[in-house]
DNA sequence: CGGGACTTTGAGCTTTCTCAACGATGGTGG
DNA sequence: CCACCATCGTTGAGAAAGCTCAAAGTCCCG
């Protein structure tokens, strides 16, 4: 079981499918994603279709398999995105935090089970009222395509981690990323950056394709190495003066092969 | 280099932008992808920004990191879809045949590069006159949202695939997807099927994160355990009549787990 | 203060990779 | 028509990366 983290005050689980009209102006998701698209005038339509729900730590949102009924938008928190075999083996696909959307599926049925890691909020949109409200407002399935787009390049990103990355790369490659994301500081090439990880090792170990005993050797090695230092496993620090000496770890994580 | 593998009477490479008038109707693909969702009515809105092209077995057709001018629906043939580090190491993303959208891409750039594994056709849309396509026939955006999300969820699937699966696992879940989808009979759950291979074991442990060595071992061991049979490496047919007796294989390939 | 979840480290093992050799196939030029 | 060559596929032996099993340390919370 998770252990449950609060990181903001959550709204009571009371509000889960409370018909209270949504308050989207405060939204941290506001600006993001799918609620970007439209003017504030125009998101009152998308707002009339929505739910505000609140999902604890550690708490299934989305069942693998299930009907898929929603579409989410995550308005706070962090959630897991995974597929399962049936001895237990798990493969998560991707960590989102706010502004995220999620929920697209073919066939009638999701394809991926999905999870809270932090206490969460989220917009729920039902999925046929939401198709709706695409033929009024076309431009948000330009935005889904978006997002789908961007969700297909990282995939394919991840694809090359888990299929010819080593270890030490694949974590390096998740730290770089995870810090261009979500790291403290905006000037990602030279300075130091704090970064917060939502996620355990477990977690680590089944989005890399490894073990925690691998993730965790590897993050040993790092901070050997002087490419990260830390004493929370939770706030890494990457240290980018490290680049200039040893750039082997770097090297090659995303560049393209030019003959 | 590949070598060059004739799979049907190819357009001369003459034909290569030509400003032809599209031939739909006769396409191999009319009736898949992007041009099922118009009527034949319409789809001479979409062909009037359409150019037939040829790309030979072994070319290449989009390299990674260039700038995204055009988008693609392959009407005959196979292509390799990959990304590549800057030591030569290639993860294959997906093969794709006929009827395959193919282009969509974030921040102006190919993330991946695409080449012709035989002979290919394609219909070659320019980028920008496509999307004023798309403003006048809103169904498309929608036909290419459905497009993107069935990729994400094939993506999904290959991460699970790459990141959690034994060598043996990989080959079996390929072999079984390819079949479902390219096999020669349909009654796929019962009935040996015999699967057309158009890539070499190169491409293959490249797209199963493995080596060739361990590819061709793998065969070979499904082979023994009477699961498939080959004479040709190309031409492989499944056994169904082993599941029964040792569906050790089959087992953890694609369900959900269920608590 | 005690328990549980999480993380780290060590030792030995297994799977897959690397390196090497050989066989099969198909196209080409003599 | 046949010999040659390049490419592809297979197999074997040894090496290595990462996994498994085990134990101990840390931290948080009740």
């Amino acid at each position: 079981m998770q252990k449950r983290i609060s990181i903001a005050a959550p709204i009571p689980p009371s509000h889960f499918n409370s018909p209270t009209p949504m308050q989207c102006g405060a939204c941290h998701a506001r600006h993001i994603g799918l609620c970007d698209a439209l003017s504030n005038e125009d998101l009152r339509v998308l707002a009339g279709v929505a739910q505000r729900i609140v999902v604890l730590a550690g708490k299934t949102l989305i069942e693998e398999g299930d009907t898929a009924t929603h579409y989410y938008d995550l308005s706070h928190g962090n959630i897991r995105i995974f597929k399962s075999l049936a001895d237990g083996r798990r493969q998560i696909t991707g960590f989102m935090g706010t502004g995220h959307f999620l929920g697209l599926a073919v066939s009638g049925n999701y394809a991926f089970s999905a999870e809270a890691i932090t206490d969460t909020q989220l917009c729920r949109f039902d999925r046929a009222a939401l198709l709706k409200v695409f033929t009024r407002f076309p431009v948000l399935e330009r935005t889904l395509l978006n997002v789908a787009t961007h969700e297909m390049v990282n995939a394919h990103e991840q694809m090359l981690l888990l299929g010819r990355k080593t270890a030490l790369e694949r974590v390096v490659s998740f730290l770089t990323s995870w810090a261009d994301q979500n790291g403290s500081r905006q000037n990602t090439q030279h300075e130091n950056m704090i970064i917060e990880l939502p996620m355990n090792r477990v977690d680590l170990a089944d989005y890399l394709g490894l073990t925690t005993e691998t993730v965790s050797r590897s993050f040993s090695q790092l901070k050997r190495d002087g490419v990260i230092d830390f004493e929370d496993p939770r706030s890494v620090t990457l240290l980018r003066a490290h680049q200039a000496r040893k750039p082997s770890h770097f090297d090659s994580t995303h560049h393209a092969l030019r003959v």
